[in-house]
DNA sequence: CTGAAAGCGCTTACAG
DNA sequence: CTGAAAGCGCTTACAG
């Protein structure tokens, strides 16, 4: 016979106390005394009790649930961010619902509205959120919206992340000073990219150096690109002697290419990345690359999520900065 | 001031019926008058209703939800069928938990309880719980769990994969027809790696072939190791023709270092990797690898979770196969 | 095809 | 520190 899986209800007849108290300890352990604790502890092991979280998130409109919305993850710069989140949250008993809003973000609406509807707690995004009407919805839904690795001027709610034009601009000090000439920039078509893009080119003019060449690449970038973008060196007028690649993947994939074409990194072609994945330290030769710590942002996100719940104030732009990391390719 | 938030209520009076007829035309459309759904959703657009799960989750005791657990995501072998089944179930507006079960499974027991206090659908494992009183409680817990990528003889409930002995046969066979005489094997230390290579051992052992020297990894396995895979080549008495590496990442990594080392991918050596990721076919030169149909699994993920819904029976064991893709490298 | 009503299993303000 | 009770917003069996 099947019998009815315990409730609330059962935990609190077996331990001779109140549904409500039995609420609390699983809560807030600390406003029940020791002995009922004690009690309850022993009367949820007899009884196998195991929550109904959806009866508590209706009850409680909390849901401990957030949507982390992301391009993908199969090739994704992010992915070191949100398994570091993911690792933070589950000790806070908050999980992560992973959308994919796919290619040009053509998901992103659908993928709001499934958060909204779930309750969550929190939306973050890695990505940018460009349309007016989406970002006003985010707004006005009332709930925690963070959004990561940019640090937009006007965040939607909180920004935690890093000034993407000031990490450009620091790479093209850091070649400068390394004694590079002609830099050829490898831009995947995101605005992010572009931003960096646009920092290195302003402080490498700035600085006196000649204007870079650019290859466009499309989004999400590979490894394959990498190869590709080596090959399309042939047509620059002149040969750069650093390429600026706008992830690790590219990196990888344009010195593999580059060395199977008998070139020598960084000695005859300097090479960067970034995102600083495991793989760039790696790499033979190890790429130089920019670090962003999804460690660091992963808590700051556990931060603004407990202070909402206390309902306490937070920043509302949170720069975790970013590290030039020098390695051999460049 | 804060308006509440629209509610069914308030879309079934602005529609003029009752909740349940809106409830109806939400979740079963067809069942509702064509006129009377217009009406609905008229209302639903003036008062920008969004449905609260929780509420419904609570009543109909469905979720929508899922929870996959996995080991990692930086740089995991299963992201593309994560990535698929994410895609695939949003088609049906089901969610993805990822939980992250972290090395050698430790966080498994607390992310089961949160799935089932969660009251997820169905449990996805792409890793092997050894533990019966988990494994039992699985089973007894009223829940569809599917196993993927592996296929044991006694699935917890059902399980969608392939043979990894039989993929390690074929791999055998397979080189063993080109003409490869000493076979190395770099081997992660998990319980599918060691099954495959169970399976080359046996099938190379069987053709008549010598013994294979082999090497064992920690998991998870990462390009660092094929770096170092091929380092310690050196200590092998005699220097084998082929790598047979427990992924794509150690077969990038092994080519990598073997050819700053100076040698030629595949005439001085092959290499071949397992999982084919997207990498491997990006790699120069490509690399040979089995190929893994992630997106297969995850329309059998669909199709089981469609079939539980419908109370409809399905096997439990669903063989989706495995190819060897013949690449450069090997 | 539609409605009235019970019920899903929690949380929490209030009172003591 | 604890209990009684209302309420969270849906779904669905039943009846028509």
């Amino acid at each position: 016979m099947a019998t009815r899986p315990p409730r609330l209800d059962d935990v609190a007849a077996r331990a001779g106390v109140s549904a409500a108290t039995v609420s609390r300890y699983l809560n807030s352990p600390e406003v029940v005394a020791a002995a009922t604790g004690a009690r309850i502890r022993q009367a949820i092991e007899e009884t196998g009790y195991v929550p109904n979280m959806a009866a508590g998130t209706l009850a409680s409109n909390r849901s401990r649930l957030i949507a982390a919305l992301v391009p993908d993850i199969a090739q994704s710069i992010f992915n070191d961010t949100i398994e570091a989140m993911i690792d933070e949250l589950a000790s806070d008993r908050i999980s992560v619902v992973l959308a994919l809003t796919g290619a040009d973000n053509h998901r992103l609406v659908p993928e709001i509205n499934m958060a909204l509807a779930r309750r969550v707690d929190a939306i973050i995004l890695t990505g940018i959120v460009s349309d007016d009407e989406t970002r006003q919805r985010l707004r006005t839904a009332g709930i925690t919206v963070i959004e990561t690795w940019g640090l937009p001027e006007d965040p939607i709610d909180v920004a935690i992340g890093f000034s993407h034009r000031a990490a450009g601009e620091e790479m093209a000090r850091f070649l400068r000073q390394r004694g590079y000439r002609r830099p050829h920039l490898v831009v995947p078509r995101s605005t992010r990219s572009e931003r960096r893009a646009g920092g290195f080119i302003a402080r490498w003019l700035h600085d006196g150096g000649p204007e870079p060449t650019r290859l466009d690449v499309n989004v999400p970038s590979h490894f394959g690109q990498g190869r590709l973008s080596y090959r399309a060196l042939a047509d620059l007028p002149e040969r750069p002697d650093v390429v600026v690649c706008g992830s690790d993947w590219i990196a990888q994939g344009l010195i593999v290419e580059a060395q199977a074409a008998g070139m020598r990194v960084p000695d005859q072609l300097a090479v960067t990345g970034f995102g600083n994945l495991r793989l760039a330290g790696d790499m033979r030769p190890t790429i130089t690359s920019v670090d962003v710590d999804g460690a660091h942002i992963a808590r700051e996100v556990m931060r603004v999520l407990r202070a909402r719940t206390a309902g306490t104030e937070v920043e509302k732009r949170i720069d975790v900065g970013f590290r030039v990391i020098a390695r051999e390719s460049a």
